[in-house]
RNA sequence: GGGGCGGUAGCUCAGCCGGUUAGAGCAGGGGACUCAUAAUCCCUUGGUCGUGGGUUCGAGUCCCACCCGCCCUACCA
C-alpha cells in the first residue's frame, strides 16, 4: 500500500522503529535491485509489527537533478510531468504489487519535503556551515562532475589529463557555488563510527567508508547554477540544491522535521537506513555530517545490501539485461519472488542468482518441503477425522522434540531477522524446522497408526491406544504449521495467509497479523476442534519456462 | 592511480581467535515409505580449499608476491 496515512496522536508517543528504503530515483521505471531493497525493508519491518513494536515504514522517489531534467526534455514532457508519470504508473504500482506495506511515500518534489529542505539549509547557512565559493577544477564531461587534480591519470601530452573513469581527457572549468564545510567533519565522523561500531553494516562496508574518511574529506559543492530543475536556495535563487542534499532530507523531512515536532521526537532517530552499497558514502558520511551540522541526532544504522547479479553482471537500468519484477512474479509468484532473494543471498554481499536457481528452491523448498507439508496434514485431518482437528492427548519424546525445535526456530529467526537483518539465516532456521516436521511425520507414520486406530484390515474393531497417537500426532504437525505460517507472514504474507485460513486459525486465534513472535512458540495456542481443510496448493509446481 | 571485497564439492555458499578423517543445501546415485503437490524420510558419490613461496610441531585459516573476478572513487538498490 503506498499510501500516506494520517498519523495518529490518540497514544502517548513511543520511540518507533522507523526504517528507510533510499528515495528511487525516477529516472526510469523500478528494476530488480530496488525491488531487493524494499522488499528486505518491507520484511524487516514486518517482522518488527509482529513484535508489536511501533514500526515506521518510509520508501518514496527522489526526483531532481539534471538528469531527470533532461530525460524529460528527451520525452517531450515538463519534469514534473515526468515524474509523476513513472510515480503513478510505474513505482507506486509495482510497489503494491509486491506486497509492500510502506507507511508514507514521500516525493522529493513535494512542498512538505521542499519547504522544510530550505528551512534545514537556511539554517546551516545561518550556522556558517555554508560559504560561498568559486570553483574550479578539472571536469569531465562523461562524469558531468569537477574531478580531483591526484586522482586523473596522465595523458597522451604533458598538460593533458584523463579521467581515471571515462579514460578521456578532462576540460577545466570554472563555477560559482556554495560549499558545506565537510572537510571539518572527518575527525568527528571517525570519533563516532569508533564509538559506535555498528552504526555501518556488513564489515566490508563499514571498512571501506573508514579507509575513505581517513582519507580526508573535502568540502562539498551543494549548489548549481547551471540548470533549476532542484529545490532554490533560500538566500540566493539562481542556484538550486544539490540533488543529494536535497534527497537525503527526506529522511526527516517525512518524519515530521520542522512541522510536527511530537512525531519527529517520536520517529526520529531513524532505526535502520537500507541502502545500496553504491550510495553508502552519502548516508554514512555527508548525511550525518550535515545531520551534525545542524545539531541533529544521527541514524542508529546504516545497511549496505549488494548488487544482483544476472550472468555475473549487475543488474541497474544503464545495463537492462532487462529482466523486470514481473517478469519473475507471473512465473513464480509474488510470494516466491519476495522469499527467493532474501533467502538465496546473503543479505550485504553481492549474489548471483538465475532462472535455473529460482526454480530449484522454488520446487525443492517451497512446493516440496513445505507447501506439501501443508497439504498432507491437513489432507490427514481430513480424511482421518472430517476436518476437525483432534486433540493432542498421548503426546511423548518425539512431540517435545518438535516443541524444541519450533522454540529455537523462533528465537534464532527472531535474532536473525529482527536484529542482524540476516534473512537468509532467520528463514533457513524456520525451514529447518519444517523439515523437522516432516520428518517426525514419516517417523510416526501417522497412516499406519490409523488402520490400528480404526481397525481397518485386522480383526480388532480398532484400539483406544491407536486413536490417542493418531490425533496427537496430526494435532502436533497442525499446530506446528500455525507457528509456521506466523514465522513466514512477513516474507510471504499472503501465502502465510492462505495457511492461517486453511487450519481455521482465526475462528479462535484472531487475525495472522496480530500474532505475536512472543507467542508465537508457546505449544497449544492452535485449539482441538479447529476447522481444517485442505484449500489451495500453497506453491503449484511450476509450467516450463516461458521461452525467452 | 587510490581504496574495499572475493576466488572452498557440478551449482550456491558455511568454515570465529591456525589444531584430530574440510562442512551444509541443491543437483547426481541407491534404498525405505505411500498421508501428501511422483511429494517425504534414510544412506551415498563428489573437493591437491586460485597460484607460488614463507612462518609454524601443525595453515582453507597468519605473512609476502602473483593471477583472476567484482565493487567504490563524491547524482545507478
Amino acid at each position: 500500500m503506498a499510501a500516506t496515512e494520517d498519523h495518529s496522536t490518540t497514544d502517548a508517543p513511543r520511540s518507533a522503529y522507523y526504517v528507510t528504503t533510499p528515495i528511487y530515483y525516477v529516472n526510469d521505471r523500478p528494476h530488480l535491485g530496488h525491488a531487493y531493497t524494499t522488499v528486505a525493508g518491507d520484511v524487516l519491518t514486518r517482522w518488527h509489527r509482529q513484535r508489536g513494536e511501533n514500526v515506521w515504514y518510509l520508501t518514496g522517489t527522489d526526483e531532481h537533478g539534471q538528469k531527470i531534467m533532461r530525460t524529460a526534455e528527451a520525452n517531450g514532457v515538463t519534469p514534473q510531468e515526468w515524474c509523476d508519470k513513472l510515480v503513478e504508473e510505474a513505482w507506486k504500482p509495482l510497489w503494491q504489487h509486491l506486497d509492500i506495506a510502506n507507511d508514507d511515500f514521500i516525493r522529493t518534489t513535494q512542498q512538505r519535503h521542499t519547504d522544510r529542505v530550505q528551512e534545514f539549509v537556511q539554517d546551516l547557512h545561518d550556522k556558517g556551515e555554508i560559504y560561498k565559493g568559486g570553483y574550479s577544477g578539472p571536469y569531465c564531461v562523461g562524469c558531468e562532475e569537477y574531478k580531483l587534480p591526484n586522482e586523473l591519470l596522465p595523458g597522451a601530452t604533458e598538460d593533458e589529463k584523463l579521467c581515471p573513469i571515462h579514460k578521456r581527457p578532462v576540460e577545466w572549468l570554472e563555477e560559482e557555488n556554495y560549499f558545506f564545510r565537510l572537510s571539518a567533519y572527518g575527525p568527528k565522523l571517525l570519533e563516532f563510527y569508533a564509538a559506535n561500531p555498528d552504526f555501518i553494516a556488513p564489515a566490508t562496508a563499514r571498512n571501506e567508508v573508514l579507509r575513505f574518511v581517513e582519507q580526508g574529506l573535502q568540502d562539498l559543492s551543494i549548489s548549481r547554477s547551471t540548470f533549476n530543475w532542484g529545490v532554490p536556495l533560500p538566500w540566493d535563487e539562481k542556484h538550486v540544491l544539490y540533488v543529494w542534499v536535497d534527497a537525503l532530507q527526506n529522511y526527516i523531512t517525512a518524519a515530521g522535521y520542522g512541522a510536527d515536532p511530537e512525531r519527529f521526537a517520536e520517529l526520529w532517530p531513524a532505526s535502520v537506513h537500507l541502502v545500496g552499497k553504491d550510495i553508502l558514502r552519502f548516508h554514512a558520511v555527508i548525511w550525518p555530517a550535515m545531520l551534525m551540522a545542524a545539531g541533529l541526532p544521527l541514524p542508529k544504522r546504516v545497511v549496505a545490501n549488494g548488487w544482483l547479479m544476472v550472468g555475473g553482471e549487475k543488474m541497474s537500468k544503464s545495463n537492462l539485461t532487462g529482466i523486470a519484477p514481473t517478469d519473475l512474479t507471473s512465473h513464480f509468484g509474488v510470494d516466491a519472488y519476495r522469499y527467493y532473494f532474501l533467502r538465496a543471498i546473503p543479505f550485504g554481499t553481492d549474489g548471483s542468482f538465475s532462472w535455473e536457481d529460482f526454480t530449484a528452491r522454488y520446487t525443492s523448498e517451497l512446493a516440496n518441503d513445505f507447501g506439501n507439508l501443508a497439504s498432507r496434514v491437513a489432507a490427514m485431518v481430513g480424511k482421518y477425522y472430517g476436518g476437525t482437528l483432534p486433540a493432542a492427548t498421548a503426546a511423548g519424546a518425539a512431540e517435545q522434540a518438535v516443541v524444541d525445535g519450533l522454540a529455537k526456530a523462533a528465537a534464532e529467526a527472531d535474532r536473525k531477522i529482527g536484529e542482524e537483518l540476516d534473512f537468509a539465516g532467520g528463514i533457513a532456521a524456520v525451514f529447518d524446522f519444517v523439515k523437522l516436521v516432516n520428518g517426525y511425520l514419516t517417523e510416526q507414520e501417522p497412516w499406519k497408526v490409523a488402520k490400528t486406530a480404526f481397525g481397518e484390515g485386522g480383526s480388532a474393531a480398532g484400539s483406544e491406544e491407536g486413536q490417542a497417537r493418531l490425533a496427537t500426532i496430526l494435532y502436533t504437525a497442525a499446530e506446528a504449521l500455525r507457528a509456521t505460517a506466523v514465522l513466514l507472514n512477513p516474507v510471504m504474507p499472503a501465502t502465510s495467509a492462505k495457511l492461517w485460513d486453511s487450519l481455521g486459525a482465526e475462528e479462535s486465534l484472531g487475525a495472522l497479523a496480530d500474532q505475536t513472535i512472543a507467542t508465537v512458540a508457546d505449544w497449544g495456542r492452535l485449539p482441538a476442534g479447529a476447522t481444517v481443510t485442505k484449500g489451495d496448493i500453497l506453491f503449484p509446481r511450476l509450467e516450463e519456462k516461458p521461452a525467452s
